[in-house]
DNA sequence: CCGCGTCCGTGCGCTAGCGAACGTAGACTC
DNA sequence: GAGTCTACGTTCGCTAGCGCACGGACGCGG
């Protein structure tokens, strides 16, 4: 396993050579397995994630053991934003999605550079406005749109953080991450593949008609894209 | 029209005495009438608001004219977060739910004081989060609990922010909140009154069980609420 | 090449919530 | 105190999504 460059995450390569130059040294490799749990909710972290070329999502679950995604970070973030914000932990959980490779740095080498209130702090910040967003959009989505549009933003979302138009990902996981049944996913998808859209098989999804899949989506996945465009923090789009 | 006391907001209650000292000439009273749009989707912003009793819905409409509530702000917070973050804007609007007075705060001053990185910076940084966990349990909420569970948790949020158990607020009014069909409300809240929970009339809501509707509602309420709780954030339950 | 486990497709009955329309009763106006 | 408006109640047909169950198909290991 290469060790990941950091220049990898869009946050650590916006930072100034003075800043990176101070945190090279603590970023370590911290590889991600499909599954692999980063935070527990409640529990209190010692580390931040960025991911370079993993998927990590930020989902709640519930008493009776339902879950749904609340948010997801791919290499234009970072996960733990909680150790700044001041509160410690959340009620969240972080479960890699996609795997990949990230660089983790402990937490008080993130404070230091925090409180220097440097364009780090600026950068840390406007990153978390953009995951409110999302996160806002994700409540907007729930409410009011279909399995058929959520499954379109859902991919589009992954596709963004992904450097293929390939996704590794079953429907099982899909409808985990959506908050729905997994049928409920396999009949959306039939109607994307009808539609030649994208082609699933086995848990390998390739997206063949991205414009398609923009055009069948529901407006949340334009928000959250733009305003993070605007925000100057969104990965290109392929 | 009496001036409020900054006192009566939980954010400008918990500053140190020189922080208070430095912002108390620069805060104005400003009133909200129900309806008043704090803020629009996309607008810069030049204040901030702290709520004294009035309560300020947080909400997204969509390009069909659907809306649904984000997260809902009073007397424990401030509307205008983007302000301190670098954001500028945010694609929500601000809306006055329960009509009342606030402080508002020009966005220099404001800036001025968060760049001080004291406690204020603190303060407002741990307040962001909190209101992270609600739109995340919005999110969840949206996507699993039934249109009764979730009147019972807005009602709750709403209580916890009023003084006294009786909500000024139409069916309709709440409906679009929810994010829900009026004849939806209805019916939950057909439901509450026949359990003897609520007694509604024209518009004016009083709760006569509270422990009930706690009881009724999802476990959304009680997350958020023990979030803040714990963030020391959340205002004093009657 | 056989067996088995994972992943995906399908069918069926059921309920919650939607959309639209209409009825009614309290409250405010003049 | 008659008219009017706003807020709430009710109905009906319809659809999306749920829970459950089963069956088939692909792929891997032996």
């Amino acid at each position: 396993m290469p060790a990941p460059n950091p220049k990898e995450n869009l946050l650590l390569a916006s930072l100034s050579s003075a800043e990176l130059k101070r945190m090279h040294p603590h970023l370590e490799p911290f590889p991600m397995p499909l599954g692999h749990v980063v935070y527990e909710s409640g529990r209190i972290l010692d580390h931040v994630y960025f991911p370079t070329t993993a998927i990590v999502s930020l989902l709640y679950v519930m008493e009776n053991g339902a879950s749904a995604e609340i948010a997801v970070v791919g290499y234009e973030g970072l996960v733990g934003i909680s150790l700044f914000m001041g509160g410690e932990t959340t009620p969240s959980r972080a479960v890699v999605q996609t795997a990949g490779h990230s660089l983790r740095l402990a937490a008080k080498y993130l404070r230091t550079e925090f409180s220097r209130a440097g364009s780090m702090q600026q950068l840390l910040l406007r990153y978390t406005q953009s995951l409110i967003t999302q996160m806002a959009q994700t409540a907007v989505c729930n409410r009011h749109h279909s399995v058929d549009q959520q499954l379109c933003r859902w991919l589009l979302l992954s596709l963004d953080r992904l450097p293929t138009l390939e996704l590794v990902m079953t429907q099982e996981l899909i409808a985990s991450m959506l908050g729905v049944r997994r049928e409920g996913v396999t009949a959306a998808a039939g109607k994307l593949q009808k539609a030649g859209v994208i082609n699933y098989s086995r848990g390998h999804i390739k997206v063949l008609d991205r414009a398609k899949l923009e055009a069948m989506s529901c407006e949340c996945y334009q928000v959250v894209r733009k305003e993070c465009e605007r925000l100057a923090l969104y990965p290109t789009v392929k």
